[in-house]
RNA sequence: GGUCCCAUCGUCUAAUGGUUAGGACAUCACCCUUUCACGGUGGCAAUAUGGGUUCGAAUCCCGUUGGGAUCACCA
């Protein structure tokens, strides 16, 4: 109780004095996973809203995994959600280098001091292959301490001169109860015990990540190590590692997952959508960070729009959850309408504009975004909307049969009779004009609006449902095409 | 299995001993309307369970159940 009084008062104290650093450490594995990239909102939080610095380090530790060009899809996601590093490997630091693997002499370095510290003791161990054991059930054989730690320490300097293999190992020595504050989780008490003295440096002189982050964090001067909480079970470990070399710990925040179910995290493997998958499906990348903050964090008020600037503003670790929160899709897709929805016409018609090329038709670019605008909630939709405007589809006359409208086949046929000359004398072909004069037009005969309206919809789109009213549509096809289809529908309908 | 962690509407969450348990998404209904949307209004919907502590428990404690994590020369 009085250890764990003291860890929070120390990293209270922390907190407080200095000048917050966290780092965001990716392995580059080729994609930006979300639930990776939600770890590095927070971290750039943690540091931005303290006027502290976000660090970008790639863990690269573990040869068989990495990926070409992996780093560079970590560069472009964090730059295009405004996520900048303050160093990293491309823009270098007081602290690098900051890609593992060219750091390899430094663990070497550390990993023999820790064994002359006592902390750690050369093994010599051949591979353990994978699931050969069933022994590995056994409970009390597992916990067995490995039977190098008896080699004295200078035989063991003696074989690794003559050139023999070996790996550098964790010393627990510790009996007793290990307890840590975490931001997130409060205090947390683990048994000695149950730490295994596992492998700090590998035999291909590459740090495990156990070893790597301690040594990393604590030269880089982290302050904060945000990561998931399936680290927290060996956090004590990496105390003990902290301590031995007499540096002081940081900040832990462990964050639970995010989940595609109740019971599945998130991920790539399952075919769970990555950031760069949600923005190739029309999603914004605003939409994608804004909704992903709030999966784990909350404000504390009602607000759930936000910008980066904006949770900079008002985020506090304090408000981060414990519990594991599951990517509704359904929300993000909402709020990425909003997102839409609050874009200038402009800004809007240059995003959509991509989703047009499959339309060769003249039509008018800026009338067709305008009726798009508020009626997609992702880019992605808008090809499905707008595929009648190359070709209106094959439809049945049933269509001009509407309830509501008050019309059938024969009314509609009447409809676009009386349409078709007056629509021809229209000069100046925009909304207000085709509106008016359609109205004028339904007067005249004495027919409803919607028995003129809607005929000339389905004429000019074959579809039930389009982004915008007949008039609309009549402005985005144009005079000449709109005509064609008012023609081409009366010959359908006999 | 050992250990650690978690548990409020279907989903994201608010309520840090006293609220008719609040909001948002989804869903349903209605309004608006030139189809569909947008927008607006309203409805449905939750404290996993059993014990305590307390005048009073979603909130504190214990058990149960359910779920997750971890026990690698992966991070």
């Amino acid at each position: 109780m009085f250890y764990a009084w003291l860890y929070y008062w120390q990293s209270k104290k922390k907190e407080i004095q200095m000048k917050t650093r966290t780092r965001f450490a990716p392995s580059p594995t080729g994609y930006m996973h979300i639930g990776n990239l939600r770890t590095a909102l927070y971290e750039y939080l943690i540091a931005k809203s303290t006027g502290g610095d976000f660090i970008l380090r790639i863990e690269d530790t573990d040869q068989k995994r990495y990926v070409e060009g992996a780093t560079d899809i970590i560069f472009q996601t964090l730059k295009r959600v405004g996520m900048l590093w303050d160093e990293g490997p491309d823009i270098g630091g007081n602290f690098g280098p900051y890609v593992q693997s060219e750091r390899k002499p430094i663990y070497a370095e550390y990993a023999h001091k820790l064994v002359e510290l006592g902390g750690a003791h050369y093994c010599f161990c051949a591979h353990k292959d994978e699931e050969e054991d069933e022994e590995n059930n056994n409970p009390a054989h597992a916990k067995l301490k490995d039977p190098c730690r008896l080699i004295p320490l200078e035989e063991a300097k003696k074989r690794i001169a003559a050139g023999e293999s070996f790996v550098v190992r964790q010393n627990i020595n510790k009996k007793g109860t290990s307890v840590f504050h975490d931001v997130v989780y409060g205090d947390i008490e683990i048994d000695y015990d149950e730490l295994d003295e596992g492998v700090l440096l590998k035999s291909d002189g590459l740090p495990t990540y156990n070893f790597a982050n301690v040594i990393d964090d604590h030269l880089m001067q982290i302050t904060h190590v945000v990561r998931g909480n399936e680290y927290i079970s060996s956090t004590p470990k990496y105390n003990l590692i902290y301590e031995a070399f007499g540096w002081e710990p940081p900040v832990y925040v462990h964050v639970p997952p995010v989940m595609k179910d109740a019971q599945h995290k998130l991920s790539k493997r399952n075919g769970d959508a990555s950031f760069q998958d949600l923005v190739a499906k029309g999603y914004l990348p605003e939409a994608i960070l804004n909704y992903i903050a709030l999966l784990g964090w909350n404000p504390g008020d009602e607000r759930e729009i936000f910008s980066l600037q904006e949770l900079e503003e008002c985020f506090s670790s304090e408000r981060l959850n414990k519990s594991p929160a599951i990517f509704d899709i359904a929300k993000l897709t909402w709020m990425n309408g909003c997102y839409i929805r609050h874009l200038s016409a402009d800004e809007f018609a240059k995003l959509a504009e991509p989703y047009y090329a499959d339309i060769t038709t003249p039509i008018n670019h800026m009338a067709l975004s305008a009726a798009l605008q508020p009626r997609v909630e992702t880019l992605g939709q808008i090809p499905e909307q707008i595929d009648f405007l190359q070709k209106v589809p094959e439809y049945d006359v049933a269509l001009y049969e509407n309830k509501k409208m008050k019309t059938t086949p024969e009314i509609a046929k009447k409809a676009l009779e009386l349409v078709l000359p007056v629509l021809e004398k229209v000069s100046d072909w925009n909304n207000e004009n085709l509106f008016e004069v359609l109205k004028t037009t339904a007067v005249d005969h004495e027919m409803k609006n919607g028995q003129i309206l809607y005929p000339v919809r389905i004429a000019l789109s074959g579809k039930e449902t389009t982004p915008g009213g007949a008039t609309e549509l009549a402005v985005i096809l144009g005079k000449d095409e709109s005509i064609k289809r008012i023609k081409s529908a009366l010959q359908k309908l006999g």
